[in-house]
Parts: structure tokens; C-alpha cells; sequence
DNA sequence: CTAAGATTGTTGATGACTCAAGTATACCAG
DNA sequence: CTGGTATACTTGAGTCATCAACAATCTTAG
């Protein structure tokens, strides 16, 4: 009990200061800056909304709204998919992948300030695998991209 | 890296479970809960809402907000203090205590269920003495009420 | 081909928080 | 007592996410 009351305080803290960093540094939520992340390491750089809102657990609206603003600012792009006409690819746009990269340094620098420097790595690799056994998400809808 | 991955989306699917849990059969949040119990266990049931803020990680306004959903409930109260006009205590009332006791059982048992069950007595500690290193809050300010 | 059902995605209403600004009170220095 | 500053709380506006309802497309079976 005491253990998930921290998991909840440290993550509650965490997350607002590397958020508010990011939204601050590059106007950017946490958030959108994973969904540019798999956008980025996803082959020809695109998904389709439902696996991205598998991947950052976020609902199908909840991805709709956040590639909206990511539309919006011009990091990605809708594109449709040949075959399946019921699905929308995100691309990520040249305009993202140079946002991301310009983010990812800030944000890395202030996980690894916040979060990593506090633990060694073999530390780091104990609460990585205990993390890691916990559920992904209701059900095991884990069969994603690759 | 990876463990602060684990982190990100560990919480969010066991808050987004455990929440909809307690939203869906007692009709309370996380915060919500938090808040009750940490009224309960305090001296004469009330608390500041300064103090209420900061052990639930939440802002000044939040709190106002909280409270205000659940006084609308009947669960607390607001309640002058004598010595210093600036501050309202949130106390809680007999009803709010009824509540906490039924909607904790169910909650306890989800916490157990979806964390506690994952783990042995030791990894547990282990967590939560690697967790409770992390920021408690920007700053220091833990000179709470005891 | 048609009807039933599942999957993908969007939209409207709503809720929970945040920040910025404002009010009221307390405390401290002169 | 007066003014300045800090503290406690509230309010308005905006953001981010949710759910429920819906439209469109795909799939499968008669």
C-alpha cells in the first residue's frame, strides 16, 4: 500500500515538472512527444490512430484530439491507407522529426536529471523489470506494430 | 530510459483501471479518495486546504475544486478557523466517513489485485524505497501537519 | 447482392486540472 | 496606525482527456 502511494506521488511530480518543462521549452505535452516518438521510429515514419492509442494508452478520441494540434502545428499528417479505407495514417512530417529531435534533448536531459540520477542502473533495471509486470492494459491487446 | 517508460505507462493503466473502479461504483476519483482518507486519519476529521494540496500533489484551485464536488456530495464541510481567518478546513462528515469505508474495501482490493498481487512483500519495499527517492514536489515544503 | 456485425475514426458534452488574476486576511517594519 | 509583503483561498478561461453516440468501411454468411 505504501509502495503504490509513492508510485502514485513520484509519478504525479515526476510527470508535471517534465511536462511542464516541455510544454514550456517547446509547447509540447508529454504525450505528443511519445506519439512523435513512435511516429519517428515507425517504418516510413506512420501508424494508424488505433495502434498509436494503443501504444500511449490514450483512447481513440484522446488520439484524434492530439494529432489534431500535432496537425495543426504542422509536425504531422493525415495520409490514407490504400486498402483499408476506414483508417487514416499519422505521418510524421519532416517540420516533426526536427521538432522531436529538438525536444528529445531537453526532455531526455531533464528525465535523466529528475529520474535517472537518482538511481544506478542496476537500479534502474530492478524497478524497469518490477514496473514492467504490470498490467499494459485491461487486456493483453499488446500485438502491436514492431 | 526504458524504466522511465515503464513508469509512464505503468501508472497510466493502473490509475485508468483503478479509476474508472472507483469512479464507476462509488462515483469518487483517485483524488477524491486521497483526499477523504487523508481527512480521516487526520485530527478532528479536517485539514487546511493548503495542506490538503500538497499531500495530493494537486494545485491551490484544484483543491477548491475537489472540495467543492464533494461538500456538494454531503462527504465534507467547510469550517472557519478561529485563530486565522484566511484559512477553511475541509472537515470530514460522518456521511463522507461512510463513504470512504465503502468505496476503500473495493479499492483496497483493486490495488491488490492490479499492483500488490505482482509482486512479493520484498519487491514491494524495494519499490517503494526506490520510488521515494524521486522529487516529492519541485521543492521541500514537506513541513506538513503530523 | 444484402443484412449483421466488427473495426476505424470523428464529434458533442462533460469532467478534472492548470495558470493567471483577484480578494481577503495576516504579519512585520516604521 | 499605515504600507508592503506573504499566505489562503476562489474564480474565469483554457487544455487535455474521457464517454457515448454516430458515420463510414470492411467482413462474413446467407
Amino acid at each position: 500500500m505504501e509502495a503504490f502511494a509513492s508510485l502514485l506521488r513520484s509519478h504525479s511530480a515526476l510527470t508535471r515538472a517534465l511536462n511542464a518543462q516541455l510544454v514550456g521549452d517547446h509547447g509540447l505535452t508529454i504525450n505528443d512527444y511519445e506519439v512523435m516518438l513512435l511516429l519517428a521510429r515507425a517504418p516510413e515514419r506512420r501508424l494508424r490512430r488505433v495502434d498509436l492509442a494503443a501504444s500511449v494508452l490514450l483512447t481513440a478520441s484522446g488520439i484524434t484530439r492530439l494529432l489534431d494540434g500535432l496537425e495543426r502545428a504542422g509536425y504531422v499528417n493525415k495520409a490514407r491507407c490504400e486498402t483499408d479505407a476506414r483508417v487514416t495514417y499519422a505521418v510524421l512530417t519532416d517540420e516533426g522529426l526536427e521538432k522531436l529531435r529538438e525536444a528529445g534533448e531537453s526532455h531526455v536531459a531533464g528525465v535523466r536529471e529528475l529520474f535517472e540520477s537518482r538511481f544506478t542502473d542496476e537500479e534502474l533495471q530492478t524497478l524497469a523489470s518490477l514496473l514492467a509486470r504490470l498490467p499494459a492494459e485491461g487486456d493483453g491487446a499488446a500485438c502491436s506494430v514492431d
